[in-house]
DNA sequence: GAGGTGATTTTGACCACTCAAAAAGAGTAG
DNA sequence: CTACTCTTTTTGAGTGGTCAAAATCACCTC
């Protein structure tokens, strides 16, 4: 019987693992996410390898095996389709849907995904642009810059807000960078760590490194 | 912390406690409602006694405390909430829900059930026409007489199925016994074991006792 | 190589929940 | 009152998940 726990773990380690797959997560990677100790982690850890659903190479991290990508993948659909599902559906703020998907991921029966996927008109992104795996668990992250890196002086799309803190949604929201909308990086200032945006319509933006790092972005079409 | 399976323990003495709250619930009841062995209930009742969410009376019963009447009528209002939800908006079939709300009952934060209901317009009943519970947790479950008992040869309406089973209600189904449809009960016949309705438009249902016992019904006005 | 540092693993313990089987109580028929 | 039955309670054990603290390992610096 896999627990919500084991799915937990799994979902985790597909989240910590390096992009490509083929990288090694550390215990205290996972124990840092998943709010546990050490020693938790490693017996954890060993009954997943003991299912088979990841390699487990002492003193050194663990690996997704196919079995337990494939798992990952279905609880991070659940997660993102339920997140744009509470939000566009329900009418819950972008950013209180994280808690609850993370409790709803491990209780919603297929069906029910087949019938909210349906409803949503066939997703592809959560709303803070997070992709959602396909029917079958795969995911495909698309590798985009942040604004930290995107070039200057070009009109850009918010696509993607790697931080799932409901105060940094909240500020993103506050300031207009949510998926979609349309910015431009006027100026970056290595050492007074800030970046300045305009959004389209020609408001100012300036925010830090860190949070600039956060806010993925692709080329406007 | 109140788990999951203490709101199981809780929901089941409150639908299996009899009507006006008085009566004491047995070991035994719960046992076989919760499909777990009577030790088990024993152990746990004792717990759920030292929270004071029910008196605890030795051989003899529990009965659940104020406490733990409205922690079980919140779960009961989300059991049902997230069945109509589910049939409403969803679009699952009602001899589907049932299974799933039971999960769903334990993980949903309270404003994801305040909009639930308001997209339901603030609905009194589930799909069964089971009583759904205020926001305050308090149930009210009104005396209705199924069609073993209802008065013959009178336009009644079904009211509200007791049996969740798959089976049951996909036949309710079939025969359209569905809350809100008028019949007639045409005849009794106590050695035959058998009830015979027309439901309105004339179509011709035969029903035995013990499935009749679980149609309720009550007067059209 | 020899230490030292930081991460990892092991150990022993605990909690919530469960079962099977034995013991004890309640109630009934004679 | 006795014997019998049915229910309940107790006991002992097991599982899954967790922690704190001790032991161990890997690696870097000298």
């Amino acid at each position: 019987m896999v627990t919500s726990t084991v799915e937990d773990y799994l979902k985790c380690i597909l989240l910590e693992q390096p992009r490509g797959g083929g990288g090694l997560v550390s215990m205290g990677q996972i124990a840092t996410a998943l709010r546990v100790t050490n020693g938790t982690v490693t017996s954890m850890v060993k009954t997943l390898a003991d299912s088979n659903l990841v390699t487990y190479e002492p003193y050194s991290g663990v690996r997704l095996t196919p079995a337990g990508l494939q798992l990952a993948g279905h609880v991070l659909r659940r997660h993102r389709l339920v997140e744009l599902f509470l939000v566009k559906v329900l009418g819950l703020d972008w950013s209180e849907v994280h808690d609850e998907a993370e409790r709803l991921e491990h209780v919603i029966s297929e069906r029910v995904v087949e019938r909210m996927d349906e409803l949503l008109g066939f997703p592809t992104v959560d709303p803070h642009g997070d992709p959602i795996p396909g029917p079958r668990g795969v995911v495909e992250e698309p590798d985009l810059p942040s604004l930290l890196l995107c070039p200057v002086k070009r009109r850009v799309r918010v696509a993607r807000i790697t931080d799932q803190s409901p105060e940094f949604l909240r500020l993103a929201e506050a300031r207009g960078l949510m998926p979609g909308r349309i910015v431009t990086v006027s100026e970056r200032d290595e050492t007074a760590d800030a970046v300045q945006l305009r959004r389209e319509g020609g408001e100012r933006i300036s925010l830090g490194f860190r949070a600039a790092s956060k806010v993925l972005v692709e080329p406007t079409s």
